[in-house]
DNA sequence: TGAACATATGAGCAATCGTTCATATGTTAA
DNA sequence: TTAACATATGAACGATTGCTCATATGTTCA
């Protein structure tokens, strides 16, 4: 027979979060799952940058960073403010440098 | 004519880890981007389990959980040890939690 | 108002991903 | 050695993803 581990899991479901706070770490770690969202933020560790200067950066189309500043928006790891006709773009806040941070721990140690 | 912005690319750029080390962040990023994956490492954050436990937790097939466990081993988030039949995984190393937590604390802010 | 610029967005498509199913490998005990 | 258990693996399939292309929206200036 196969070998019991009841006491085991109900120890451990105890302490899993909720099945909603579990999607929501992995949509928000599927935002910085891809090269060129990652790339966007890096450009905006020091300073705000509008859509097209980032597009030029990453030799992108302004499409295709515009449709990643989205995601990015709505994980709200970036911010905006409008200045005229330009769209100036920042992260949103220090968790996102923190983030990166420990996942580059992680790869470089 | 658009907007130039030569010079801040040029510093930016300069600011620019390479791009083996974006990709390889990505990387690292996609493997906690997604549920099932971060409820194996939920599961094993105070002690290690086999994989059958992690299944019967997670109510999945053995076999789900298996390819996901070889995932996050290539990524180093898990390490495992044979006794007998059974195969143990664990987190590997503090890295794990740490980031983890970092997510949390952004959704939960 | 109309032209030029900056950005956003929807549809479509190729590529990637996570699961299932069937089966293989590895270990133990009779 | 054979049966039973534990885990791993490869193929296949549906779902999701990131890009492109075309076009829409919003802003400024002449």
């Amino acid at each position: 027979m196969p070998h019991n581990h009841d006491e085991l899991l109900k120890h451990v479901s105890a302490d899993m979060p909720s099945d909603e706070l579990l999607q929501d770490l992995g949509d928000l770690f599927k935002v910085f799952g891809d090269t060129t969202r990652i790339k966007i933020m890096y450009a905006l560790y020091e300073d705000e940058m509008c859509v097209c200067a980032i597009a030029d950066l990453l030799k992108m189309t302004q499409s295709a960073i515009s449709h990643q500043l989205k995601v990015l928006k709505a994980a709200n790891l970036v911010a905006s403010r409008r200045e005229g006709k330009t769209i100036y773009y920042r992260l949103a806040d220090e968790h996102v440098k923190s983030i990166i941070g420990q996942g580059y721990d992680h790869i470089t140690e």
